[in-house]
DNA sequence: CAAAATTCATTCGTATACAAACAGATTTTG
DNA sequence: CAAAATCTGTTTGTATACGAATGAATTTTG
C-alpha cells in the first residue's frame, strides 16, 4: 500500500457512505410510506398502541423502555393518545409512584383496524429488498442495535 | 399450510420484529455514540458541514437536498450553525431568491479536527458487525432508501 | 432500621423533522 | 411576451427526541 493511498483513505469523509446518514434515510422513506397509509396516527403513537396491545398495561416508564423512548419522550406521546381517548392511566396501588397505561375500547379497536394497514407498511417499505436480502437486513439490523 | 397457521401468521403484530422499529433503534445508538464521541455539534449539524466541505457553497435548500433535510428544516440548522460562526451566509447575485451558505474558517477547521473522531463513530456503530455483514448492511440500507 | 441509592413521573430547554401556507423571484409554456 | 408553473426561503404548528434537574416514593444496603 503505498502512503499516498493510505492518506487518501483517512482523508476522506463521504457524508452518503456513512451509516448515520444511510439509517436516517432509511427512516426517511419508512416514515413518510407510514403517514401515507396512516394518516391517523404516527409511528410513534402506533408503537404505543402496539406494545399495549402484546404487553397489557404498564406503568408509564415501562411503556417507554418497551418502545424505545425515554421518559420525557413517552410522556408526551401517551399525553397526546390520551387526549384522543386512546388510552387511559390509572393511579398503580402498590406502588403509588407509578401510572398504569392500557388501552381504552376506542384504543385498542382502533389499534385492530390498524394493525393490516401496518403491515402492508413494513412490506411497502422492504419492497426493494428480495425476501432474502429483507431478512439479512432485519438480522444485521437486530445486532446493530444490540439487546 | 392450515388454516389456523396462515390466520396466526396474519393477526400477529411484533414491534420489535418491524423494520422501522429496528431503524429507530439501530439510529438511536448511533446518535448516542455521535453525541459521546461528538458533544461539541449534533450528528445533523455535523452533516451540513461536511456538505459544505464536500461541496463548497451551496444554496440552502439545495444544502437541504444534499443532506437529506426539508426546507423548514435545514433553515434552523442553518441559524444555529450561523448563529455560532461555523458557517457563512451571502445573498447569491444571479438568483435574488437564493441564499448561498458555506463554511466560515472556523467552521471548516472544526470540520477538518471532528473528521476523524466521526470516521470512529461510524466504525464503532458498525462495531457488531464483521466487515462483510457492515458491507451487506450499508448496500441493504443503500437499496432501501432508494436514489 | 435508617441512610443511600434507585425509580417514577414531571418539567425545562434545545434540536430535529415535516406539513402547510406564504410572498417574492425565476423559469416554463402556450 | 404574458400567464402559469416552479423554486426559494420563511413562518407556523405539531410531534418526536433527549439531557438535566426535581420531588416524591420505593428499594437497597450497611
Amino acid at each position: 500500500m503505498t502512503s499516498t493511498a493510505a492518506k487518501s483513505a483517512n482523508d476522506t469523509y463521504r457524508l452518503d457512505d456513512q451509516v448515520g446518514f444511510k439509517l436516517r434515510r432509511a427512516s426517511q422513506r419508512h416514515l413518510a410510506l407510514f403517514s401515507k397509509h396512516i394518516p391517523e396516527i404516527t409511528s410513534t403513537q402506533f408503537a404505543v398502541l402496539s406494545k399495549l396491545d402484546e404487553k397489557g398495561a404498564l406503568s408509564q416508564n415501562a411503556l417507554g423502555r418497551e418502545a424505545a423512548m425515554d421518559a420525557a419522550t413517552i410522556k408526551g406521546v401517551v399525553d397526546r393518545l390520551k387526549a384522543r381517548g386512546l388510552l387511559v392511566a390509572s393511579r398503580d396501588q402498590n406502588d403509588r409512584r407509578r401510572t398504569n397505561i392500557e388501552l381504552s375500547q376506542v384504543g385498542g379497536a382502533l389499534y385492530a383496524r390498524l394493525k393490516t394497514k401496518a403491515r402492508q407498511i413494513t412490506e411497502d417499505t422492504l419492497d426493494p429488498l428480495s425476501k432474502t436480502e429483507a431478512e439479512q437486513l432485519l438480522n444485521l439490523l437486530q445486532k446493530l442495535a444490540g439487546q
